[in-house]
DNA sequence: CTTGACCGGGG
DNA sequence: GTGTACGGTCAAG
C-alpha cells in the first residue's frame, strides 16, 4: 500500500537479533502510522592503508572480537568510492548486524594493520536510517510498503519512499506546568486548543480545577489527558530538567511508571552530556528553553531567560510578579488558591503561546537539518549544522571527517585564539542623528565571495589561489567549494522565498510557513564561519575561520573609509556595521550605499539598518569610550540598550530600574534630570520606602550550605535560616536581602522571609550607584556626587 | 593575565 | 547506546 505522511519520531528496536527501525508517523488525514525500515543494516567506513582488497581479505581471516572476547559479526563488506574533501578514495562499507556493535566493530577493525582510518562509526541509528532513506522529518513523503498486524492505527514495513506533493498534518500540541512544594506535586496545568485545566490536590473554587484526593490520582490523570487526547507535541518551558524529572521521581514514588509514549511506552530519559532529555516515544516533547538558549537567545534583547522575560519579549505579556515564597506560603496557609491555580494555569498559557511562535521554526530546522524535531530544539548551533553537513555530505558521496576526540579537542582550542571582528573605539557621550548601515549577512557572504572552505584550502596543483597578505595558507578558487555552495544555495533559496512572502496574507499559515523557513535557512547560513572554528568540529579548520575574520574586517575598515571620504563622522562600528552622525546621511544613504556596494565583490552587500534620534556611548574606567556598550533611541521614544550588563538576577530590581530610567533621560538629553532621579532613588532608599522585591537578590544555592568553602552572602543566609527551623533545599533560588546592622555584608543577608529591614547604604553604594555612575560618569558625575556629597558645578556640559 | 569554579531554567 | 557534548562570567591564584 502507499501513504503520505510525515515522520515525526524515529527510534530503533531488536528483535531476535535482528534491528529495525520504527518511524512514528502521521498522514495528512490524521492517522497515526509506524513505519518499519528492516533493511537498513547499520555499517560504517574502513580506509585501507593500500589497497581495499587486502584489507578485505585481512577483515575476512582474522577473528574479529570485542572487549570481553565476544566474536563480532561482520555481516556485509563492500567496495565503495567515496569522496575525502576532493580526492576520490576506495573504501570498504562494513555492515554489522546491530547499531551498538558498530563502535566495537570499528574499535576491532582500527587496530588491523592494513586499515588506514575508520569513519562514520559515531551516527546514530535513527539518524543514519534519516539521512540515508533521504526522509526530513517535517517533510511529507509517499511511503510504499505493506501493511502488517502492530501498533498504533496501522504499522507498514518500508519499501520504498517517493516525493509527496501532499500537505502537511496538523499536530495537536499541549503545554503543561507543575507546581511543586516541599517536593510533591500539588498542581499541574494543561493548556491546548480545548483545554485550559488545572489538577490540584487542593479544591480551588475556579471551574478549570479538577481536586483530587492526593498526589497520585493527579498524576494518573494528568497520563490520562495526554493519552486521551492523542497529543502529537508535548511542550513546556524546561520541562527535560525539571517538570519531566519531577514526574518520574513522583511516579516511581507511588510505584507507577510514567509512559507517556504514543504506544505505551515508558518516557525515557536520554543523556546528553550536561543535560538529559525526556523522550516520548511517538510523540513530539518539544521543550522550549533548550531552544530558546540555543538558538534564539543571541537574537533576544532580554538578557535573562526565564519564561516570563522571554514571554514578554516575545508575545509582549506583563510580567508574573508572584515570587516562590509567596506561593509557598500560600499553599503553606491554604490561602488564595485561586490566584495560585490562576498562576499555575498562566504559565501553561504562555508556553504554549511561546510553542505557537516557536514550533513552526524548530519544524523547518528539523526540515531543514532533517533532524526529528526532538532534536532540533536541543541541539546547539554547532551540532544543528554539523547534522546538515552529514546530510550533504551523504548526498555527495562524500565521508564525514572524524570527530576531534578529547586531546585533538583540546589542541584545538590552545592553539584557538585568532583575531575576530573589527570593533571601533567610540568617544564617550550623547550624540544626534545616528545612522547605522550594517552587512547583509557578512560572513556567510565573505566565505562565498573568496571560496573560503576547509577542502580548497591549500589545495595541492591549484591554479587560481586566493592569497591573503597576512596569512601563509591560500584557498583554491578553482572550483566551488562545499561550504560555498551549501551557503550559496541556502541564500539563494531564502531570496526566492522572501519574494514569495511578499505576495502572501501575513495572517495566512503559508506566509508563517515560508517565514519560518526562510529564518531556518538565515541561522543555518550564519551558522558556518562559528562551526569551521569551533572546536568540536568534524569540517573544523581554524584557517577558514580566520580569513573569514580577516575579510570581515577590511570590509568594514573599507567602508568607513568610504564614509570619510564622503565626510561622514563615523561614530562607531562592530563587525557586521557602521554608527555614522549626521543630519544629512539620510538624505545621502543612497549614494553612500551605492559607492561602497560598488566596491564589494559580487554577493556581498551593505543595507541601510535605521536612523536613530540620539545614541549614547559609555566609557571605560580609564575614560577611554567602552565598545559593545551603548544606547539608542529611535524617532518613537524605542530605546535600544545594548551590553550594559547589570540587568542580571544578582543585581536587585531598583538598581536595573534606575539605570535604565538614567538611559532613558540621558538619550532625551536630560542629564542632570538623570542625576536627579539617581538621588531620587537614593532618597527613597533612605526613607525605607522601597518595596522589599526592588531590593531582592537572587542567588541560586547549588550545593548544602555548609560545603562552601567560600562566604557568599546566600549561603549565609541559608545557614541564618536553618537555625530559625527553616532548612533550604541545594538547588533553590535563594531570595535575600542586606539588612542593617554590625558586620560584613554576608553576615547581613537575610531572607526576604526574615528581613525585617534592609540597609539602604548596601543599596545605595554596592547597587544604584555603581549601575547610575556606568552611566552619568560620563557626564562628569562621579559617585560621591551622586550620593550628595559633593559639589556640582560645572556638570551636564561634557558630552 | 590565566585558571578554575560556578551558573543557567524550573519550584 | 553508532554515549558522556556549552559558553560566559567572576573570583582566586
Amino acid at each position: 500500500m502507499e501513504l503520505d505522511l510525515t515522520i515525526m519520531d524515529a527510534d530503533y528496536v531488536i528483535e531476535d537479533g535482528e534491528v529495525k527501525i520504527r518511524a512514528f508517523s502521521k498522514t495528512v488525514e490524521g492517522e497515526n502510522v509506524i513505519v518499519e525500515d528492516r533493511s537498513l543494516q547499520p555499517y560504517f567506513y574502513a580506509v585501507p592503508r593500500e589497497e581495499t582488497g587486502t584489507l578485505r581479505e585481512q577483515i575476512k581471516e582474522e577473528e574479529l572480537t570485542d572487549d570481553d572476547g565476544e566474536e563480532l559479526e561482520v555481516r556485509n563488506i563492500e567496495k565503495k568510492i567515496r569522496k575525502d574533501g576532493l580526492e576520490e578514495k576506495e573504501v570498504l562499507k562494513i555492515e554489522t548486524e546491530i547499531p551498538a556493535n558498530v563502535p566495537k566493530l570499528r574499535y576491532a577493525v582500527s587496530k588491523l594493520e592494513h586499515t588506514d582510518e575508520c569513519r562514520e562509526f559515531d551516527i546514530p541509528f535513527y539518524k543514519r536510517f534519516l539521512i540515508d532513506r533521504g526522509i526530513r522529518p517535517g517533510e511529507t513523503v509517499k511511503v510504499k510498503g505493506e501493511q502488517i498486524d502492530g501498533e498504533l492505527d496501522r504499522t507498514i514495513i518500508l519499501e520504498e519512499v517517493k516525493e509527496s506533493e501532499k500537505e502537511k498534518p496538523e499536530f495537536s500540541m499541549l503545554a503543561f506546568d507543575l507546581e511543586v512544594i516541599d517536593g510533591e506535586i500539588v498542581m499541574a496545568s494543561m493548556y491546548g486548543e480545548g483545554l485550559e485545566k488545572v489538577l490540584s490536590t487542593a479544591e480551588v473554587d475556579k471551574d478549570y480545577v479538577e481536586a483530587f484526593e492526593g498526589e497520585k490520582e493527579l498524576l494518573k490523570r494528568f497520563q490520562e489527558i495526554i493519552e486521551d487526547r492523542d497529543t502529537d507535541i508535548v511542550t513546556g518551558y524546561n520541562t527535560d530538567e525539571f517538570d519531566f524529572k519531577k514526574l518520574r521521581e513522583r511516579f516511581q514514588a507511588h510505584g507507577m511508571t510514567l509512559s507517556l509514549g504514543r504506544n505505551g511506552d515508558r518516557v525515557k530519559f536520554d543523556r546528553r552530556g550536561r543535560f538529559s532529555s525526556a523522550r516520548l516515544k511517538g510523540r513530539m516533547h518539544l521543550d522550549l528553553y533548550p531552544f530558546i538558549t540555543h538558538v534564539l537567545a543571541p537574537g533576544l534583547d532580554s538578557e535573562t531567560l526565564d519564561l516570563d522575560s522571554v514571554a514578554e519579549e516575545m508575545l509582549g505579556e506583563n510580567k508574573n510578579d508572584v515570587s516562590f515564597e509567596m506561593m509557598q506560603q500560600w499553599w503553606e496557609d491554604q490561602e488564595n488558591l485561586e490566584e495560585f491555580a490562576e498562576y499555575n494555569l498562566k504559565d501553561s498559557e504562555l508556553a504554549f503561546r511561546l510553542a505557537k511562535e516557536l514550533v513552526p521554526q524548530i519544524m523547518e530546522l528539523s526540515r531543514i537539518t532533517g533532524l526529528i524535531p526532538f532534536d532540533a530544539c536541543r541541539l546547539t548551533y554547532g551540532q544543528l549544522t554539523e547534522n546538515f553537513l552529514l546530510r550533504e555530505a551523504f548526498n555527495r558521496e562524500m565521508m564525514a571527517p572524524n570527530r576531534p576526540t578529547r586531546n585533538q579537542r583540546r589542541r584545538r582550542s590552545n592553539q584557538g585564539a585568532y583575531e575576530g571582528g573589527f570593533v571601533y573605539t567610540p568617544d564617550s557621550g550623547l550624540y544626534t542623528d545616528v545612522s547605522v548601515f550594517d552587512f547583509r549577512s557578512l560572513y556567510p557572504t565573505v566565505m562565498v565571495a573568496h571560496n573560503i572552505s576547509p577542502e580548497v584550502l591549500d589545495l595541492d596543483g591549484c591554479e587560481d589561489r586566493f592569497v591573503m597578505e597576512e596569512f601563509d595558507f591560500y584557498f583554491c578558487q578553482d572550483e566551488q567549494g562545499f561550504f560555498p555552495e551549501l551557503i550559496e544555495g541556502l541564500v539563494e533559496s531564502r531570496y526566492e522565498l522572501k519574494s514569495k512572502m511578499k505576495e502572501l496574507d501575513e495572517d495566512s499559515m503559508k506566509y508563517e510557513q515560508i517565514y519560518s523557513r526562510q529564518q531556518a535557512q538565515k541561522i543555518l547560513a550564519n551558522s558556518f564561519y562559528g562551526y569551521l572554528g569551533y572546536d568540536g568540529a568534524r569540517w573544523y579548520s581554524k584557517e577558514s575561520a580566520q580569513a573569514t575574520t580577516a575579510l570581515g574586517r577590511k570590509y568594514i575598515e573599507d567602508t568607513i573609509e568610504v564614509a570619510e571620504e564622503m565626510g561622514f563622522e563615523v561614530v562607531y562600528g562592530d563587525t557586521d556595521s557602521v554608527f555614522i552622525r549626521g543630519e544629512d546621511v539620510e538624505d545621502r544613504k543612497e549614494d553612500f550605499l551605492d559607492r561602497v556596494n560598488k566596491l564589494l565583490p559580487e554577493f556581498m552587500e551593505l543595507e541601510f539598518e535605521g536612523y536613530f534620534e540620539t545614541g549614547f556611548f559609555t566609557s571605560k574606567a580609564s575614560g577611554e569610550g567602552a565598545k559593545k556598550k551603548y544606547a539608542l533611541m529611535d524617532r518613537e521614544g524605542g530605546l535600544k540598550i545594548t551590553g550594559f550588563e547589570q540587568v542580571r538576577r544578582d543585581w536587585s530590581q531598583v538598581a536595573k530600574d534606575t539605570q535604565k530610567e538614567v538611559l532613558r533621560l540621558v538619550l532625551q538629553d536630560r542629564i542632570s534630570e538623570a542625576a536627579e532621579a539617581v538621588k531620587d532613588t537614593i532618597q527613597g532608599l533612605k526613607d525605607q520606602e522601597v518595596p522589599v522585591e526592588d531590593l531582592t537578590i537572587h542567588t541560586t544555592l547549588t550545593k548544602p550550605p555548609e560545603e562552601y568553602g567560600s562566604t557568599a552572602p546566600h549561603v549565609e543566609a541559608v545557614k541564618k535560616a536553618s537555625k530559625r527551623g527553616v532548612s533550604i533545599e541545594p538547588e533553590t533560588t535563594v531570595n535575600y536581602v542586606i539588612t542593617r546592622g554590625g558586620g560584613s555584608i554576608s553576615e547581613r543577608a537575610e531572607l526576604v522571609r526574615f528581613a525585617e529591614d534592609y540597609d539602604p547604604d548596601y543599596y545605595i553604594d554596592n547597587q544604584v550607584v555603581p549601575a547610575a555612575t556606568r552611566v552619568l560618569k560620563v557626564f562628569g558625575y562621579t559617585e560621591g556626587q551622586l550620593k550628595g556629597k559633593g559639589k556640582q558645578s560645572g556638570l551636564g556640559r561634557f558630552g
